[in-house]
DNA sequence: TGTAAACTCTGTAGTAACTATAGAGTCAAG
DNA sequence: CTTGACTCTATAGTTACTACAGAGTTTACA
């Protein structure tokens, strides 16, 4: 089957085949004279692996690691095991962040009814670096406000 | 003062208040005859109210908007309670699609104790494709219910 | 047989919010 | 006058893709 076919079969778009192909997640298959991609259905299970792995949001790198693993069936599967425990520890810490982070949009989202100007908004003046917002251009030393560690607000974006 | 000192009274690193800058977060400061930026305390603040929201992830462009209706301050401040209680909806679907992610790696890692070979891998078995592994399955055909649809890449992930 | 549609190819650029270089220029002290 | 610290711009890298452009290939149909 020509790459579109996988694609549909697989539910992995065109372009994604053809990047775990280039990434070496799979391996290149045989072309056609006009070169074109060639699949056997081998690589259906190999693509549903991956789609399972990212499924539970495993990195390509760590995917990659799987499926060299899975190449050496003899070798003890601990590896396979610590990198889950691992992804779950960064798992749990992501869950952590957030709701730390969905605690203080709620309280944020206290400061301010509805119906105010700009100006007058609970929630801008929450944000700005001190409490006692001073019009303009006054002098100031350290603001201590940092709500969270300096450090950038990890890996919670996306 | 120059950059260096704005990012050591920042906590931002140089790097990213040029950034900011390109993107227009803050204005163009004066420059010294050599070409150096030149800064007042000013953007100290403003650039305490950027980590402020981007600690509570929001993104620069949500900051973008807050900082111009800043400038038009009798403008009503609906704009930024909308923005705050969509960015709480993101928030919530975020965690729960980890929450999800998370019941789905813990019950994997039961799959496998130690000290196995990776072709006896409980945790390996699981992931591969076949519809009919174990006599366990009973909802268990694609993707481990699936957290992250094809289409979006709908932000589990850092 | 011609041609139009559908498919595929490679390569590049874009996404978010930075970080990390390279290579050059500026400034202060010794 | 040189050394070192600092700054400048521009570019590339990060992740896992997506979306083109511009070309070539294959298939269906008139």
């Amino acid at each position: 089957m020509k790459i579109g076919e996988l694609a549909k079969r697989s539910g992995c778009s065109i372009q994604t085949i053809r990047y775990y192909e280039k990434e070496g997640l799979i391996s290149a298959p045989e072309r056609t004279e006009g070169n074109f991609r060639l699949y056997n259905s081998v690589v259906l299970e190999k693509l549903s692996f991956i789609k399972n792995c990212r499924a539970l949001d495993l990195t390509l790198s760590e995917i990659k690691h799987l499926v060299s693993l899975q190449n050496s069936p003899e070798t003890p599967c601990e590896a396979v095991n610590e990198m889950i425990d691992t992804h779950l520890l960064v798992v749990e810490s992501r869950i952590e962040d957030l709701q730390k982070l969905h605690g203080n949009l709620k309280q944020l989202r206290l400061k301010c009814g509805n119906a105010r100007s700009v100006d007058q908004c609970g929630i801008l003046g929450e944000l700005l670096p001190k409490p006692e917002r001073s019009p303009s251009g006054t002098r100031n030393e350290r603001s201590p406000s940092g709500t969270r560690n300096e450090r950038s607000p990890s890996g919670t974006r996306k």
